[in-house]
DNA sequence: CGCGTGATTGAAATTTATCAAATCGCGTGG
DNA sequence: CCACGCGATTTGATAAATTTCAATCACGCG
């Protein structure tokens, strides 16, 4: 939090962790400047809400540090995770009042706002922001029609192996020479978990234990598993080929 | 077909039924007469592939007329389909080589596509297309997690009234003054209908079989079938409030 | 040391898929 | 005009997967 608190005002975008994956990426040093001028810095701790569907949202905001999640709900309890924010994603939507789905910060997160209306001016005139902002959504829809797969027509293990293979993928970018096993630190519950992949938290925690007991993970203590055979994991996916989840 | 090919070379961008819904449609005169010069007509007939996920596609185009369908695959036969084309959608990606999806016309389709170089270099002279290509991948964005939400938490008959009630919507726009019953010809086979929901042909037969004797909705043939009172669909598609499938 | 939250395990219930067999709709050829 | 045949759909019986409900366990913390 102290860590949090010293970004709190200006902060020089060319230290900025995401400076190169935001929506800033591909902007020059003026173009920098200006969004510099009027961007401000906001926290949340882990578990508060940051947005919920249908009300009024007039910020947009690139996550900084921290991870959130977006989710749609059903009155009566069900929760569907639609994806996960992490560094460098983006919040909110230039053109639209309210926002569409909930957004909860899952750990701590700081982000780097801007006001909706000087935003929407400068994406008008600063090509660069609005370029990368396509290329991210196409990502992100890209991403959301994966997970569809996912949803509609995979087995609860094949959900469980795709999900610890992303957050392999993301987690734990550099582990190409890791040939003998990956670890992985869950950032998440089982509840989370479930209802990302659809599933309840009992399904989920018994394809754990049997994905375990077949040797394809180990499962230490409550966040912790290891993955002794990446390929072994993958084989489980059902995805065509060992590439996995590549997209 | 015919019809079709009358569109095959030179149309005047002004009388293009998508005009004002497509990429172009913040395009000034200049910018438009810019396009034109690049464009180029292709069709397709029902039920031909337009492109292949991971195979080279170094065209971008929109639906001009016609539906097209965009879906994933799993190698044992596994079909989910992850997006509906209609007129004035966009198929394919600037900056990446592959198509990321399976698109297969539904009914003969016609395109208006550019080369992908060529459009991209555009994309970056004129903003408008830039700007509104944006615009409507966020509303993708927005629709496919929606669908996150349908095929992760819904029950079977909530599904098939959800897609009712969407095909409602987009079909029958001027609906509203039809307090008495509305009328849906289904574009779609029930083994489209299988694949859109995640589910099965015979789950879907046995769902629509069941709202019919509880006489929500009525059953005219293989296509046709009517909906006496909106509301009660409403009622069945686990949305929250009676305005339904809004985002 | 007990409490509380999250996780696991078990048994039964429910939903949906699977396999198999009618039935329907509709165009074709006799 | 009508019988035939094919693909799509419906229906039935059964099986499998997942959820639900209930109980227990594990662990960090005051």
């Amino acid at each position: 939090m102290t860590a949090l608190h010293s970004l709190s005002h200006r902060v020089d975008c060319n230290a900025c962790p995401i400076r190169h994956r935001a929506v800033c990426a591909k902007c020059e040093t003026d173009e920098l400047e200006q969004l510099n001028r009027i961007k401000f810095y906001k926290t949340f701790t882990a578990g508060q809400v940051i947005a919920i569907r249908g009300e009024q949202l007039d910020i947009v905001a690139s996550i900084v540090a921290g991870t959130a999640s977006l989710t749609r709900s059903i009155n009566d309890g069900r929760v569907q995770m639609i994806g996960l924010l992490l560094p460098s994603d983006f919040i909110g939507r230039p053109g639209r009042e309210a926002a569409p789905y909930d957004i909860t910060a899952i750990t701590d997160v700081t982000l780097c706002c801007f006001h909706k209306r000087p935003f929407e001016r400068l994406l008008l005139e600063m090509p660069h922001v609005g370029e990368r902002l396509l290329e991210m959504s196409l990502d992100e829809l890209d991403a959301a029609r994966d997970w569809m797969l996912l949803l509609g027509r995979k087995t609860a293990r094949e959900r469980i192996a795709s999900l610890l293979a992303l957050i392999l993928k993301r987690a734990n970018l550099p582990m190409d020479l890791q040939g003998e096993g990956c670890q992985i630190d869950l950032p998440i519950t089982r509840e989370m978990m479930a209802n990302f992949l659809g599933l309840t938290i009992e399904t989920v925690s018994r394809q754990l234990t049997g994905l375990a007991k077949e040797g394809i993970i180990q499962i230490e203590g409550k966040r912790g598993i290891h993955v002794p055979d990446l390929s072994a994991l993958l084989a489980e996916t059902g995805d065509d080929t060992d590439g996995g989840v590549d997209y």
